[in-house]
RNA sequence: GCGGACGUGGCGGAAUUGGCAGACGCGCUGGCUUCAGGAGCCAGUGGGAGCAAUCUCGUGAGGGUUCAACUCCCUCCGUCCGCACCA
């Protein structure tokens, strides 16, 4: 037999250019073929190249857009670049090189990876968001945000990373550090570009039930924008007719509120500066709220500190009483009025009253009377809900009962109203560097700030010496005077351009749109916009990425796809949801479990995997390596065992002549059922359905162990029988072959492309009809019918699948283990029969 | 603290959603391929008992529901992820 070795770096490269020239997967826009788009979140192209966990999504999703092209689908699957940010501009600071050459290389690098798995995108649609022509429409996208008012100015405390000299948004700080190199985030006050996703908070987490999103995708999305239902209260100050509001989810525990809490920073210590009799004290704490880092801050641990507002007290609007006014600075001033009412129903508020002597008062009684008895000698806090006293009429009610109706007393005084709080905050959108795109604005003494005009879109960013950021935290586009000085747009007299440049999610927030135009040079927005590219393929139909982008990107992106929707720059046919369907793969570790990374040295090159085993050996094996939502630790060698058994297909088609036959063997039944080739077309049959539904549920693991358990078949019928299966004149059918080769090409579409030209059949495998499998080929005519006695199983017997009680329990009690079990020593009490799957026997025993 | 996911052989993981626990792969053991090698082939492989047929125990721990529980319910232990002074 001298048949050359499985070489798949002979093969794969001839099969990519094959692809390529035949332009089988571009898509067509005008195609009456029903549209599918598939889309994978697009990476940031870094130095270090391709990353095993990208391969996994992408070939994961390369694998539905191929079935779903064989299933006769007009499918869109492009691929593009988020170019802009950080790691690039550092290295162009580092070596000296523009960040687009040295993004220009990194792209092709990833491209070339991409290409080397035989990824099925389409690449005449690339795009990449640092190129002008695409970042036109992102900062025209910023334009309409201000004109609709959605993009404001601000002067506000920014989460500042002192080491990347950048703002960052609330999203990007973890643990108070910076989200990309860790370092301790600080407060900055800083005038920032704002956007106004908080006005579209409700609709965010409204229209989630449109979607088919993975249940714990919604659920970490709603937790972000956190709706919470309450009640907006006014509290008088005494002597004067101001007030001021504090909202409260608990205004059940009114009747107990003793004090009021101010956030350091609440612009009303400013307003009463002159009534405040120990300012300095307060201003003094406030200084200092402002230095404690939020690490700092939500420690736990952390004592209660406050001071007291003297001279200045408030009216509780449900007891008339004299409140005094403290600041402490666990009470947040970005989230609901930056104001509590304190009472002994709350922890903090309980600890503070404590260390500081305020009195305090219980209004809610728990069930358990101890604890009842505690909270009421005030020994302990008691948070939960109950039953009110202490408050008048509504004395008895329950927490949830006596809510809308103190809510609704109040109203009628004018004291309080309905109010849904979100901890979600308007989105920093101004970054201090220079590898992003500008933000298209102008600044005139006179006529403040003004747009750029759309036409003079793009703003480009211009040529710099230095990509540095400054430690004043200036973009470095500031030091080129010829370009910040310009006209201003409305009344022609000297102004300057603004400076920062946009974060690098500005980019993603509308590319899934950019895609649907062939080619990127005729993309256009436009307010009315009815454009055929926008309704033929959106919305997008699944879109996978990452869970880390699901408060970032994700959130994001269906925000600016709806204020688009809101303008019309989209048609309104495709909806309010950009993303149809979302689902999310796991993170590959390393080996051992530990996280892959460059400091650990195990970070797995797929060039070098794909060079030693070939592309479809990574393929299958990441594929194969488990759960796909599930994190997975690398084993390099389980990579041998995908290599072997694409090797065995392999060896099977060639070494063989087209065999006619082949007799069934499954591993798990006898040699002796042997014969009935119909067997062998049945497991086909069900390997192909299998395999079908499994690439639809994202069960890519078992979809690949079956099409193992139809090869491990076949392999036994070729190797293990006194002789070859396809020496005695019944191997794998030509017709049956194909169908194999066609459910297998998704997985390893190298592979499958060369057997399908080698066992001489015509034209691409890739693009084939997908195989239906046959109804009646799957049904079981005989089944193992399990026999249990009390639930344990004694024995299993083939039976015609049809078979009825009667005839089971026939059968069955003539079998000797049975009988003996059964009569010899118990009775049998009751008989459990499920039609085509089990009988089971409950016995007494005899002597009782 | 809140929310979510999870716990199955030596390892990664299967189990039609209540009906054969351990598919498939790795690893390991034995054998075959008239040299060697393995990324080839065959067989075996949860623990215990037995020459064997077979028996028995077994899905983090304990309890419950059921003819029947990896699966459902309760209690506890543990791991991972997200959010975290959110009024």
């Amino acid at each position: 037999m001298n048949m050359a070795k499985y070489n798949p770096q002979k093969i794969e490269k001839k099969w990519q250019e094959a692809w390529y020239k035949s332009s089988i997967f571009k898509a067509k826009n005008g195609s009456k073929n029903k549209k599918f788009y598939l889309l994978v979140e697009f990476p940031y192209p870094s130095g270090d190249g391709l990353h095993v966990g990208h391969c996994r999504s992408y070939t994961a999703l390369d694998i539905i857009a191929r079935k779903k092209r064989m299933q006769g689908f007009n499918v869109l699957f492009p691929m593009g670049w988020d170019a802009f940010g950080l790691p690039t501009e550092n290295y162009a600071i580092k070596k000296g090189v523009h960040p687009s050459v040295v993004t220009k290389k990194n792209t092709d690098n990833f491209r070339r990876q991409m290409k080397s798995l035989g990824l099925s995108f389409d690449w005449s649609r690339e795009i990449n968001t640092t190129d002008p022509k695409y970042y036109k429409w992102t900062q025209w996208i910023f334009l309409q945000l201000f004109k609709n008012n959605l993009a404001y100015k601000d002067k506000i405390a920014i989460n500042w990373c002192p080491k990347d000299k950048i703002g960052l948004a609330n999203e990007e700080v973890i643990n108070g550090k910076c989200e990309r190199c860790g370092a301790k985030v600080e407060k900055r006050d800083k005038e920032q570009w704002m956007i106004k996703i908080t006005k579209y908070a409700d609709r965010l987490i409204e229209d989630l039930n449109l979607v088919d999103y993975l249940e714990k995708i919604k659920i970490q999305q709603k937790d972000w924008i956190g709706e919470s239902h309450g009640a907006l209260i006014k509290f008088s100050l005494e002597g004067s007719e101001e007030f001021i509001e504090v909202f409260t989810t608990r205004i059940d525990t009114i009747f107990s509120g003793t004090f009021l809490i101010l956030s350091p920073g609440h612009n009303f210590i400013d307003k009463y500066k002159n009534k405040i009799e120990n300012i300095d004290e307060v201003l003094k704490y406030r200084e200092t709220a402002k230095n404690t880092s939020d690490i700092d801050r939500t420690n736990q641990d952390k004592d209660i500190t406050g001071v007291e507002l003297k001279g200045i007290t408030v009216k509780n609007p449900a007891t008339n009483e004299e409140m005094p006014v403290w600041t402490a600075d666990f009470v947040l001033e970005q989230y609901g009025t930056g104001v509590v009412f304190a009472d002994a129903h709350d922890k903090r508020d309980f600890k503070m009253a404590k260390k500081y002597g305020i009195p305090l008062r219980t209004s809610i009684k728990p069930e358990n009377e101890l604890s009842a008895q505690k909270a009421k000698n005030l020994e302990e806090c008691f948070e939960g809900e109950g039953a009110l006293y202490n408050s008048m009429h509504f004395d008895g009610l329950t927490s949830s009962e006596a809510r809308p109706k103190i809510i609704s007393w109040l109203r009628e005084k004018g004291y309080a109203e309905n109010k849904i709080s979100y901890k979600l905050r308007d989105w920093v959108f101004s970054r201090q560097h220079y590898w992003g795109e500008p933000i298209p604005m102008i600044f005139c003494v006179k006529c403040g700030w003004q747009a750029v005009l759309e036409k003079n879109l793009p703003v480009e960013l211009p040529k710099v010496k230095k990509y540095q950021p400054t430690d004043t935290g200036e973009s470095p586009l500031s030091a080129i005077e010829k370009w910040v000085n310009v006209k201003c747009p409305k009344c022609k007299g000297p102004a300057k351009r603004e400076t920062d440049t946009m974060p690098n999610w500005a980019g993603s927030n509308w590319y899934y749109l950019a895609y649907t135009m062939p080619k990127i040079s005729n993309f256009k927005f436009q307010i009315s916009n009815s454009a055929k590219e926008f309704s033929q393929w959106m919305p997008v139909d699944w879109y996978n990425g990452g869970m880390e982008h699901t408060t970032l990107h994700l959130l994001y992106s269906r925000f600016i796809f709806k204020f688009l929707w809101d303008i019309g720059a989209v048609p309104k046919i495709i909806g309010a949801e950009p993303y149809k369907k979302r689902t999310s793969h796991g993170m590959i570790l390393g080996e051992g479990g530990i996280k892959m990374s460059k400091s650990k040295g195990n970070v797995i090159n797929p060039d070098s995997v794909v060079k030693q085993y070939g592309a479809d050996t990574l393929r299958v094996y990441e594929m194969f390596i488990g759960p796909f939502e599930q994190m997975i630790p690398w084993d390099i060698k389980g990579v041998v065992g995908s290599r072997r058994f694409l090797e065995k297909i392999y060896n099977l088609v060639l070494k063989k002549a087209i065999p006619a036959k082949i007799p069934t063997v499954s591993p798990s039944r006898t040699r002796d059922e042997v014969g009935a080739e119909e067997n062998f077309k049945k497991l086909l049959h069900k390997t192909i359905k299998k395999v079908g539904d499994d690439i639809e549920a994202m069960k890519f693991n078992t979809a690949v162990s079956s099409l193992m358990e139809f090869v491990n078949a076949w392999s036994i019928a070729e190797n293990s029988l006194d002789k070859p299966a396809s020496d005695k004149g019944y191997g794998l059918a030509k017709k049956d072959l194909q169908e194999f080769l066609k459910i297998l090409s998704p997985f390893a579409p190298h592979l499958s492309e060369e057997l399908w030209q080698r066992a001489g059949f015509k034209g691409l495998c890739c693009a084939q009809k997908w195989p239906k499998y046959d109804e009646k080929l799957i049904e079981e005519k005989n089944i193992l019918l399990i026999v249990q006695i009390n639930g344990k199983v004694r024995d299993k017997i083939e039976v015609n699948a049809g078979i009825t009680q009667k005839q089971a329990e026939e059968i069955v009690l003539k079998l000797e283990k049975i009988k003996n079990r059964i009569t010899n020593i118990k009775e049998v009490e009751k008989v459990v029969f499920v039609p085509g799957k089990l009988i089971n026997f409950v016995t007494i025993d005899k002597d009782k």
